[in-house]
DNA sequence: CGGCCGACCTGCGGGC
DNA sequence: TGCCCGCAGGTCGGCC
């Protein structure tokens, strides 16, 4: 599920119920995408300061380091007054006074990390590299064009890698390009000034859009308080493919781009 | 260093 | 009806 309209509605949602809580006791499921790096009890007595994001990254602000909750391909986050029993896909549990917290994973590639002070190796190499945020004033026409021109990569790959522009995912990806009107096997160093502001518009209003939909629940993704995402109703390409282009009427197209899906439009992307 | 590919894991839908 | 295959929102590490 997790794109950054996924991630930040799960944020905004965790945020007020969490937010001054303690930590009374952790859970561990099955193991996740990467250990949490230090022990559960460790954990008790601390309390959430704040509830960030970067990127695709939930970061809850402990009094002592970060804890860093990435939801994978098929994480969720819960919320329980009550105390419940885990099910078999529940990997962790924060037990506040207010609550339980709970990451939802079937496929377990999703991770939470504590992650001790931003000078920690394990910071570096989960937070270090990526690109700017594409809702913040750092995402200018001008840092999307130089992204691009540095190299010669498929257009769609390099949204994708996150280098230079975050939390865009398979959905947003193929939905940006339809709006720019660009294909996405362009290679990137070949892409005009005209192409690119409109692509810089289109990211940002798709990320928007879906933002305002509560995200995509393709098949179970909820906010904390379980409430469904709908964008995934209003997609222009994604998940549509041989369905008629809602602009030109053409049967969209999928094809695979480094073994993902890519769907488009052959008449309104070119 | 850039870019491709496999790996991680489980569930589900479609086709036979 | 039931089984098997392919595919799914991410991203890291290894290899050329």
């Amino acid at each position: 599920m997790p794109e950054l309209p996924e991630v930040e509605v799960t944020r905004r949602s965790v945020e007020p119920l969490v937010v001054g809580q303690i930590i009374r006791d952790v859970r561990l499921g099955k193991p996740l995408r990467w250990p949490l790096s230090c022990e559960p009890s460790s954990l008790v007595g601390s309390s959430i300061k704040a509830v960030r994001r970067r990127a695709k990254y939930l970061l809850l602000e402990l009094d002592e380091g970060l804890l860093l909750i990435h939801l994978g391909m098929s994480g969720s986050l819960q919320f329980h007054r009550e105390r419940a029993a885990p099910g078999p896909h529940d990997h962790f549990d924060l037990v506040l006074c207010s609550g339980l917290l709970r990451l939802h994973d079937p496929r377990r590639f999703g991770a939470v990390v504590w992650i001790r002070s931003p000078e920690d190796p394990l910071a570096d190499k989960l937070l270090g590299a990526w690109g700017v945020e594409p809702l913040s004033d750092e995402f200018t026409v001008q840092a999307l064009w130089r992204g691009l021109r540095a190299t010669r990569a498929p257009v769609k790959q390099l949204l994708l890698a996150g280098r230079v522009v975050v939390g865009v995912g398979n959905i947003y990806a193929c939905e940006a390009l339809f709006r720019a009107g660009i294909r996405p096997t362009s290679r990137s160093d070949r892409i005009g000034m005209a192409r690119v502001i409109r692509l810089h518009a289109a990211i940002r209003a798709v990320l928007l859009q879906a933002l305002a939909a509560g995200g995509s629940s393709l098949r179970d993704f909820a906010s904390v308080d379980g409430t469904l995402g709908h964008f995934q109703t209003q997609t222009m390409v994604y998940g549509r493919a041989g369905a008629p282009c809602r602009v030109c009427g053409t049967a969209i197209k999928v094809m695979q781009q480094a073994q993902r899906s890519t769907y488009f439009c052959a008449i309104c992307q070119r």
